[in-house]
DNA sequence: ACTCTGACGAACC
DNA sequence: TGGTTCGCCAGAG
């Protein structure tokens, strides 16, 4: 894994998110190594507008796989629109059978 | 240099 | 059961 900041490192996590597939800030976080610093991977994402290549940040939601960030995006439905195009169903901000489509980044990146 | 604030999460009360 | 507090730590004012 290159990354030079905290931030580039999320960013790349965010990336290798299989398409239908979503993590969580926490599950970032704790691949990361800090565990608690979901809020850092937040924050991360709050600055992947700014980054040069595109950040999937709509398939990383909070542990309740509740859209909590979508009011981040350029429209406040585009988050549901693109996870429901990769096949990810969404009912009320929340993701369908979220356990099923959790990709957890130390499984398939093997930590 | 200090304070406040987070797209979170888990512990507490 | 649900609201509040704390931990995490970096960026902005």
């Amino acid at each position: 894994m290159i990354a030079k900041d905290f931030f580039e490192l999320v960013y790349e996590v965010a990336r290798h998110v299989p398409k239908g597939r979503v993590t969580s800030y926490g599950a970032i976080g704790k691949y990361l190594g800090s565990g608690r610093s979901a809020r850092m991977v937040g924050w991360a994402m709050n600055a992947a507008g700014s980054q040069k290549k595109y950040v999937p940040a709509h398939r990383v939601v909070n542990r309740n796989g509740e859209l909590t960030g979508r009011h981040h995006f350029a429209h406040p439905k585009l988050m549901q629109q693109l996870l429901e195009k990769e096949g990810i169903k969404v009912k009320k901000d929340r993701i369908v059978n979220f356990e099923k489509v959790f990709w957890d980044p130390g499984e398939e990146l093997k930590l």
